[in-house]
DNA sequence: GATGAATGAGGTTTCATTCAT
DNA sequence: AATGAATGAAACCTCATTCAT
């Protein structure tokens, strides 16, 4: 019956979505209790009522302000430089995506709904829409300006799309789900640099065409 | 006398494990519920406890079984043929592979453990161990393989492990949880081959050093 | 000086009570929300809080100011004209309260007793003493008078109080509750006199003693 | 996690019926706890929800099962006996009724129909077409008949519904809610004869035309 | 006086697990 | 071996009430 607290800071909503993001990844989008969140927001249970409807409504705003983030900066830097130099801009693409998605907070949203959008149509559907479309979309883009050039091979664009998300997935699985002390992980800037090497090593056109 | 069509015991835990991945894939591992997983088995709740001891009991088993296929097959891939030829086996095993997860069954448990790993250590460190680890040593010897050989560059296996498992990856979260009508996928065979092409690219030496 | 139309601090309860009416009449008293009533009146939730101190208390108060009515008009019609003509004042009586209960907003206080006296001993206790005992006593007297003027017959009161009582109550849950299409209601002033004209019948002596 | 209790027994709903009347009829239907309802049957929360899908589901069942007792029995007096003797047949009802009314547990039902039914639509319809409906057409066709015969009054069927089922309301809530020491009830064979005879002299042709 | 953010007890409902039969 | 009734902990969400501003 009593209360207690101050007035309500502006950045209440960000609060409990920093605190809901810990809570998920520790314990998954289920078993995730809102009073937890709540603990670590510094606020009652009740409290994040007033600024979320469900904890599916704090998921999926929680989705939709990380989403696109690297989406967005995919498609600014193929934007930017791409007509320039594709290489470089995918290099630059990757070291960015690399990074982000080595920083626990930046990863979280992307393995949250890796875990969640199997079971959960709108947050499956919100994402390709909002991430997998426009990253696909800047991609695209820039392997065509890129196969123009002659810079690149002309391949299709969807196994291009697998072959530089599916690295960067994979790293974030092994460096947050599945380290062991006896598997040290590669540093983010090596990393990045080395996927995209790799990546690119696959995408130059082979000066004598293979047999 | 009636031949009532035997009471298959044996295939008891089979049948479990088979309802279990349904249910754990249409509902995510904390949303399944034993009983409709026993109805789907065509027995009672009750009798799900005779074979198993507990959810996650049975979500280790399946784990367990479907895990070290890749994994398995992996090694053998290289140890039969590695030497011959590093490359084809390096093809032959990313058939094998992508060809494996995209069958919605065998996908099943791993994209299960993705989304529960993060937060069920157990099945984390099981995964790891069971199919990371020795994916990583199959995958490591063919490279080292390869490059003694100087089929292959000389890469950091643990980018490769990155670079191979990530395209298979990024092909099962795009099939099975972010189709979409308007963004077709490209059929299995084809894509195990564009992906190993690009793969393989990727790690042959470059003719002329890259300045 | 612009003249804002003055603040009406007095009407206050006044408003608060009859946004409470509406609320307790649509959803029970138990699922009737404060900040619903607040919002009716056009003030906040805390300020509700300046002029009651509890639900519960809103609930009395509304009792209090609506219960009573009837029964003191129908002290005031006995005290007026009983003397002179019993049967006409037990009909005028019947018009007022008949249409007095057909009113929704009149009715809404017995309604919410009906509903919520039976677990509401406070409620019931003052419900039964300022309606249900001054309506008794006004009917006794009525009675007695008549009865002694040989134009009613002498039948136990509490059968009267019964007997008046009932066919109002079950107009209003007719008419409010149970309402159908189908089932046209009659039209308050025939069914005031009708009912009046029925129960003065059965109270009228019969011409012969029935054997 | 243990289980303790025996078998079902094949009346476990009707028990947990029973204790459900107690408590609606103590707390109201939305005070009322789930838990409570459960201890009262002797069984454990959870088990509740093995017979009743919902505490909505449980007042239904209620409300059903007690429904229409009453208005069933009035179409068969009318049904048996009308013809022969319409006065007799309308003392009989009313002391079937008055009688029932005053069993504690069988005024239950439309004690909590009364109480909910004003916020609970569906709770309202059902009780309208089970009861009220049949309960008026037994009265409309007993009436037609006695006046047929020339033993009633030619009063419109609403009116008498009114007339007959307002007196049994207003002695549930005197006896069940508004009770007082000092204020006797009638005992239950008394009142019910008396009603009869109060609302058969309404009913009977006035030998002379009033004035 | 007035506001509305904050509290937190409390209730319904679910479901993994047990065990008498 | 198999059943399925029963348990009870747990968790979401609501809302009367308070009080800092």
């Amino acid at each position: 019956m009593p209360a207690k607290r101050a007035r309500r800071p502006d950045d209440r909503p960000e609060e409990i979505l920093d605190a809901a993001i810990d809570v998920f990844l520790e314990n998954g989008f289920a078993a995730a209790r809102m009073e937890e969140i709540a603990k670590r927001a510094g606020i009652s249970k009740g409290a994040v009522y007033l600024y979320f409807n469900s904890k599916e409504a704090l998921l999926e705003e929680l989705v939709r302000r990380s989403a696109g983030r690297i989406a967005t900066a995919a498609n600014d830097f193929v934007a930017r430089s791409a007509a320039r130099d594709p290489a470089d801009t995918l290099r630059q693409i990757l070291r960015f995506a690399v990074r982000a998605m080595l920083d626990e907070k930046i990863s979280a949203a992307p393995r949250i709904v890796i875990a969640e959008a199997p079971h959960s149509p709108r947050i499956a559907a919100f994402y390709r829409d909002e991430v997998i479309r426009r990253g696909s979309a800047a991609l695209t883009q820039l392997i065509e300006i890129g196969a123009a050039q002659g810079v690149f091979r002309d391949v299709d664009p969807r196994i291009v799309l697998r072959c530089v998300m599916g690295p960067m997935l994979a790293s974030v699985l092994l460096h947050h789900v599945f380290a062991a002390p006896d598997m040290p992980q590669p540093d983010p800037e090596t990393l990045a640099d080395e996927i995209a090497d790799f990546i690119l090593n696959g995408l130059v056109p082979r000066p004598e065409a293979a047999s």
